[in-house]
DNA sequence: GCAAATCATGACAGCGCTGTCAATTCTGTT
DNA sequence: AACAGAATTGACAGCGCTGTCATGATTTGC
């Protein structure tokens, strides 16, 4: 029996055991499990074989204290209810995976203060980089996160100036382009019904461009509805509902803060006999699958979810690897004109 | 210039710099950190007062090592651009940050050698917890879950006996009741649409519930067409055009892997203006909003995703602060009689 | 065949923190 | 005033691993 303080009833051996079991030092079993640079090969065998037989996991924790660079990378979310940043989580995975590193993650709930706590939280665990789709980036969190020294790449929107990098793309020009889309189609008059865009940065920077797209050819919106709580298909089937109740149809455009709320834009239109697009023009923002398998594709602006996961990814590896990083990468975005507008 | 041989270019301050600064020695100064029991009140704000000044983020990798438990817990699923698993880790994720813990995330892609590999290296965080929707579980994994001492909460099915624990619906009874409740409404012509259940054993084992289901009023499908690769409105869509080539529709009653699945095939007899539901009958397994929000409500089983993250975190929460816990937690479903069948 | 280079290995210290135990100071009693 | 008991505080070692430097063991070149 043992006097050790530390609970040592843990029965995952350590790198001493394998070292000790393959009759090598333990440096020598560390460089080993490690690539093998500087190790002979009968030796290298040895150890590895030792591991296995012993069922060795390594601890990063010590490993990582000791000297390396963690191999964590946190990840801040404002929601996964949207499957748009579960799309993006994905990519990010998928490449982060690839290189050996794993996200850590946080979700903000579109809330500046439990974004602020969650980046606080999630550094202590020393990641070798961080990925934000900020909520609102409080100035207390960009100073705390340039004051930290880790990568931070800020994903979706590339317009505000990043503190670090930022992959996405102009969600100003994609509400602009939408304009210059409907405005081309001849509609004249135009709506807007969106979730709680007071909690949503982007929705909102779509909602400016929208409206700069639409000033430019001395038009605007003839009426907007924002309706609490996160966007969902039922709540722009209520929006559209509350719209219609002080506006006509009969030639209206309406776009909506994202697909989901189109979708319900839809299906209010369908369920109240409104002739889409003549009576009713609907246009989204996000590209969802779902939006294009409806019977009447939905018009709308596919942003590149996915690619972004991906190429933040890459970004913010490429820094902690010492690599030339664009400090703005904008993937672009693609209007796809549907039947619906 | 000191001859450290660790980079020390770090500027992130260490608990022994907020010591010095507040007077007191190292562990006076974690104590005050840690809830400041065995703390005298000036002391303790004169070193939270330093922690501030400081900008002092705590090491929760040294923290660790030293002593705690990690406050981390791995999540492995076997997809994200399944809405499912997405609602699965939000319901995890805020159940663990109410506790001060945090998910590490893995994504195994239904590929078992993948999620064998994953829970390796996740392992080596050396997290308090494990949280697991397996893609296949081989005998290898479990052996090595069972020997790594973690605590381990299988979910979404409970079925199979759990390694530990197991949160989640009985996957198979779900695809009896469908059964049983087509049979109920008069269908005894039934077809199944799925996409590759060969590497989602929750799907097939729904499947072989429905087939068990109807085997007991002795009713056999009249087809089974299974599509490679993952779920998708699209797929579901192609699936039925499928099957509608070698059955004709007329009184058919389809059920599908899933919502996403079922969907399309809606799209589907949309499109050929199949009556729904006297031409063709639809069933879906998910209870998604979208199927829900269709012109037609959809019937579907509903699962309780945001709970069973809820349950599943709670679980292992309970089981780490050595709390009893129950092995296996039913968390049920309900049967959403819509208007597809 | 011997100096110079290369390769393989190990000793040591320390990453930043916390558990243990001992030492110190502070109460309240009698 | 003296003392038991509690409240504070600190010294020390060690968690499991890796960087640095030093030491042998081999090889190579001429």
């Amino acid at each position: 029996m043992t006097t050790d303080p530390h609970h040592s009833d843990d029965l995952r051996p350590t790198l001493a055991e394998v070292a000790r079991c393959a009759g090598v030092s333990e440096i020598t079993a560390s460089r080993a499990l490690r690539g093998g640079a500087h190790v002979a090969r009968g030796t290298l065998e040895k150890v590895q074989l030792a591991a296995r037989a012993l069922n060795y996991v390594p601890n990063r924790l010590a490993g990582t204290l000791a000297g390396g660079s963690s191999r964590q990378v946190a990840v801040v979310l404002p929601s996964l209810s949207n499957i748009v940043f579960a799309d993006v989580l994905n990519g990010l995975e998928t490449q982060l995976d690839r290189a050996g590193y794993h996200p850590i993650l946080g979700v903000s709930n579109y809330d500046p203060a439990q974004e602020e706590r969650l980046i606080a939280d999630l550094l202590s665990w020393r990641p070798a980089g961080l990925v934000l789709a900020p909520a609102a980036s409080t100035e207390d969190t960009r100073r705390m996160l340039a004051g930290s020294g880790v990568p931070v790449v800020e994903i979706m929107d590339i317009d505000p100036a990043p503190i670090d990098m930022a992959v996405g793309l102009s969600q100003r020009a994609a509400g602009r382009a939408m304009a210059h889309y409907l405005l081309g189609r001849g509609y004249r008059r135009l709506a807007y019904v969106g979730h709680d865009i007071s909690t949503d940065p982007r929705a909102l920077s779509r909602l400016r461009g929208l409206e700069q797209g639409l000033a430019e050819a001395e038009v605007t919106l003839a009426a907007t509805i924002t309706l609490p709580g996160p966007s969902s298909v039922p709540l722009g089937r209520e929006g559209v509902s509350r719209l219609l109740e002080g506006c006509p149809p009969g030639g209206l455009a309406v776009c909506f803060s994202n697909d989901d709320m189109a979708v319900g834009g839809m299906f209010h239109a369908v369920a109240h006999g409104l002739r889409v697009p003549q009576d009713l023009a609907l246009a989204g923002f996000n590209g969802l699958a779902i939006g294009q398998a409806l019977p009447l594709p939905l018009t709308t602006i596919a942003s590149r979810r996915a690619e972004i996961g991906d190429t933040a990814a890459r970004a913010l590896l490429d820094r902690i690897n010492g690599a030339p990083v664009e400090h703005v990468q904008d993937v672009g975005f693609r209007l796809i004109p549907g039947a619906t507008c």
